[in-house]
DNA sequence: ATTATCTATAGATCTATAGATAATGC
DNA sequence: ATTATCTATAGATCTATAGATAATGC
């Protein structure tokens, strides 16, 4: 099924898979380290182990590499949303939310980052594709959850969008400035200990947030 | 006393601050919006009405406007950082805190943007200049007031920077993505309901983090 | 005389293509 | 025969400099 989508969008030779993946996957470093434009195809081949041109032979261009990579960053996060515990209080639904996108982001840090690129740089777009739809489903989720949280009176009433900026970021930048804080606050946020700080502050955040009474 | 200071700096002719701030102005607009590579001194120049060369008559690199942007950013945060009041129990300093970091940046939202995309682009950084010290003020400020609250008892035991980390980002992505979370999500962060809407659901936040019973 | 702006251009860097050559699989 | 890689290079774009010319202030 995969290979024939990919066959659908390159219906040039068929190309090693292995090679591909691997590009792939050090371009992906590079971009969530430096960002589109601040990444050269030179860069990527160089950490490929090839030369400039033969990037070319596996991809129609740079934008085509990104694009590929952002598509598979952002799959992995919808899958994470998906699965809607759908009749837990939506205060556990929420936190498994959050929690479902911080092992995404922990087990794959460079999707915490990209992800943290594309809202800096959303205003001039660099990628003007799908303004709208870039990690809808995503906010979509969240919306839901919160809606259910006030409907049932649970909630406390405040705009989904305004506790989307005051929830979700923490993760992203939980993962992203583990390293960036300064000397002496550097941390591992997938130590447990840590992690566990975090997820039971996030948890309390949240309930203070949300919870009435 | 800043003349002297810009002289010290540029040896060169005097010339005209109308025009040198005026090319900050639109520049910081382009940083803020592109980032440093993204924007080309063509942009700049086209913005302020003049050649690109001209912009050379006022500074020496590209590098050195997007430096006294950033230095002027900094100094607006850490000047909105310093006034703690110092025998205020530690959750409302960490409230003033808060609320004159989103002040700054609602008044210039452009602000909100460039420490972002500090935030973003630090690991490989474009700024290799001070890694330890941008914005250290600020952090330095936040872990201190955490300190305090746990130093009287009245705050969880939370490693400050998990705390920095669940409520710091929200301000700024509370400006900085106010349109652009999708069709039909969009509000005016400055508009007095809205940020209402946002500071109680902040305060909450930090209460439900921070406070013990 | 000083300040401000321009045209022209050097020199780097970057994406992408052309076309040759080598390696691999039947 | 197909797949993979290379060198060479076109063509765009970008920062910065050189040096001429115009505008401004005493």
């Amino acid at each position: 099924m995969r290979s024939v989508r990919e066959n659908a969008r390159r219906p040039g030779p068929a190309v090693s898979p292995k090679m591909r993946a691997d590009i792939l996957e050090k371009a992906e470093q590079l971009f969530a380290a430096r960002g589109f434009e601040g990444t050269s195809l030179d860069q990527i081949a160089d950490a490929v182990g090839i030369r400039r041109p033969s990037l070319f032979h596996y991809f129609r261009s740079k934008r085509e590499i990104y694009d590929t990579v952002e598509a598979d960053i952002v799959s992995s996060l919808t899958a994470a949303t998906m699965p809607g515990s759908l009749n837990a209080p939506p205060l556990d639904a929420l936190m498994a939310l959050l929690q479902g996108w911080l092992e995404v982001m922990l087990a794959r840090p460079t999707v915490a980052r990209i992800v943290l690129r594309n809202t800096t740089d959303f205003p001039s777009r660099v990628l003007e594709r799908d303004p709208l739809q870039f990690m809808d489903v995503v906010v979509h989720r969240f919306e839901e959850i919160i809606q259910a949280g006030q409907g049932d009176g649970s909630f406390h009433t405040i705009r989904p969008m305004v506790a989307l900026n005051i929830l979700a970021p923490s993760i992203v930048h939980y993962v992203c400035s583990a390293d960036q804080l300064g000397e002496g606050r550097a941390y591992d946020p997938a130590d447990a200990i840590t992690l566990a700080d975090f997820m039971n502050g996030l948890r309390r955040a949240a309930q203070g947030l949300l919870i009435r009474e």
